[in-house]
DNA sequence: GTGACTGCAAAGGGTTTGCATCGTT
DNA sequence: AACGATGCAAACCCTTTGCAGTCAC
């Protein structure tokens, strides 16, 4: 199913400003942040609005085509890779990677030991990369 | 070493309101946030300011007496606790409590598997509690 | 006495909201 | 034609900052 049937599917209209937004984060391996998304539009849509963005991608995400990081930044990051991994964050040059550990085993680890009916994890960590070490 | 030690060993002066903070999240099992701190403390120090709270636990993340927590909400939490362990808040009563998982493994996996040199690791869990289970 | 700390109020950054207009269906 | 979506600006929340007065050392 792509995103137009997606969004149809689910009751949102299709407009050109979702279809833009869609295509910046459609294998996007930099985790952007919503500035950094409105940024990468503005040359070919220079009237799309950053409250647009926010709210595009508040319907990504209830739609399960993003999913909503939280890097240890003030701003959230998006990713296009919605499976259960954790993520990593340079300090020095901001950079976020994935990092292939399983987050629903943590899950059911928590919900075991817990009772909780678990909904979300989050996983991620801080350092400074390979790059950033030999910079120094 | 006691608290008032840890901060002139660091530095830091002693005052009033930072033994007051202190007192107020040394063993709080509540996980806490600014906003929580200072109206426990209005009552015995009505003249405290949240800015001041904001301050005092910057120093206490410094000198490594509290742990800065981001569990999916808004605002931070503080705990008292500074072992490497995850964190599980329920989405109904917004409780957090205490998960017995090892970050420090995950932060060597990571760093493994990425070449980071990791320096923070968070691991934060949603979902339902047990009482917020049986209350439906 | 001096430099750090406090409390206040204002600023700041990211995100959300209200509303008039526009566009998809 | 109807109603949802857009874009703008203002509001919002949490946190930080600037500064004058105060206090620990």
């Amino acid at each position: 199913m792509n995103i137009a049937e997606l969004l149809r599917s689910n009751g949102y209209k299709v407009t050109p400003q979702r279809l833009a937004v869609y295509d910046a984060i459609d294998h996007n391996m930099t985790h952007p942040n919503a500035e950094s998304i409105y940024q990468q539009l503005q040359p070919q849509y220079p009237s799309m609005s950053l409250a647009t963005v926010y709210k595009t991608m508040e319907i990504f995400a209830k739609i399960g085509v993003v999913k909503i990081l939280q890097c240890g930044e003030d701003a959230h990051r998006y990713d296009y890779n919605t499976s259960q991994h954790a993520h990593i964050r340079c300090v020095k040059c901001n950079r976020v990677l994935d990092v292939d550990i399983d987050e629903g085993q943590l899950a059911r680890q928590a919900e075991a030991q817990t009772g909780f009916s678990v909904s979300g994890v989050s996983l991620s960590f801080l350092g400074v990369c390979k790059d950033c070490q030999e910079a120094e």
